[in-house]
DNA sequence: GTCCGCCTGGACCGATCGGTCCACAACACG
DNA sequence: CGTGTTGTGGACCGATCGGTCCAGGCGGAC
């Protein structure tokens, strides 16, 4: 008997999710999101509640997403080598280098917001400890395909390549030329996951 | 004849520093500013301009010190690999993770403003064009001194082990262990510069 | 001691923030 | 077709933001 929702949520999360990660926490307003999302201030607070609610949220979601995505890649992979690289490396396949300006939603707001909401610190602990665990699954993979030395260990080179993936993360947003970052890539590939 | 200032610029650019390195930059108001540093709204605007000129001032002094710091250790270290040793692992000595936790305050700014302030993006490639230089220097003088292999080529290996301090510093920022994060530096070091 | 100058701190400003609330509209049900 | 319930969007709120301005104080120069 209700009237029903008259916005399709996914769009209303999406429109959002684009607006944080290209302004950040602290400098989207609830203006940007309503002129984003189409909707007004009480639709939003009705559906999803006040903006750090909504922000987790779209956050949890984005993380869930990147975590899916790169199972997926890991079970349609001819090579787990090739998971590693292609997380790695892909994100700065864009010659423009828009992409890489972007960043990751989740790295920009855990270095916006870890030091002043546990929320945020712990989402980014429990994501990054989900992409190395299928970072490690990757590597003990190309261990047994002869794509990586079987004296490494999975878990703390999967946690080396995250780390250095972050680094990336980090230097391409401040609009470090991609060319330069593709190539800083293959050196922490060939450097952190030997062949032999 | 004019009156003299009366606080000591040292002191107030040191507590400004602290106040954004903790609290980011839109985190910071006004008032954080002046009770951190003592001041009253309008000896902070006439010392210093506005927040973004104090903001910018601050950034770049504190990337100065850490060049200069840099530099420091290559010209009294005994090797030129305890150099990169140090810049690697050091910020994650501390066993309580509390100055891990602070971050960088040059990372910190940007990942916060890149997107949307050009000049703390161009301050960032600046600061870390000068870092990875004198982490090459360090990376030649190890070759010489034979602890980093010959093939290695030291510019590119000095942005690689840049990269992967800047994801333990974003690790750092959320609260990973420190004991974690010491051994992805090791595992960095080891694969990125190997001896032989 | 006098006076001129800059320094100082806080009152004040308009803008904008996140959040609340309400009058109205739209739809499903009996 | 009436009725009830919820979605909707904008008016409105107090708080706080960064920034301006000024009255008074303090200190050197003479």
């Amino acid at each position: 008997m209700p009237r029903p929702r008259q916005f399709d949520e996914d769009r209303v999360l999406s429109a959002v999710r684009s607006t944080f990660w290209d302004k950040g926490y602290a400098g989207t307003s609830l203006e940007d999101l309503m002129s984003a999302s189409g909707l007004g201030k009480g639709s939003l607070y009705g559906a999803f509640g006040d903006k750090q609610s909504l922000f987790l949220r779209v956050l949890r979601e984005y993380d869930d997403a990147n975590d899916r995505m790169l199972r997926g890649w890991l079970d349609e992979a001819d090579r787990g080598i090739d998971v590693v690289r292609e997380f790695v490396i892909g994100s700065f396949r864009d010659p423009s280098g828009e992409y890489a300006r972007r960043g990751c939603l989740l790295a920009n707001a855990a270095m916006e917001l870890s030091a002043s909401t546990a929320e945020v610190a712990a989402e980014a602990r429990r994501s990054y400890a989900a992409t190395s665990a299928v970072l490690a699954d990757a590597i003990r993979r190309a261990q047994r395909e002869g794509d990586a030395a079987a004296r490494l260990d999975p878990d703390l080179t999967a946690q080396a390549v995250l780390a250095g993936q972050l680094g990336l993360v980090v230097l391409g947003r401040i609009g470090q030329d991609p060319a330069a970052l593709t190539l800083m890539a293959e050196a922490l590939l060939t450097g952190l996951i030997p062949a032999n």
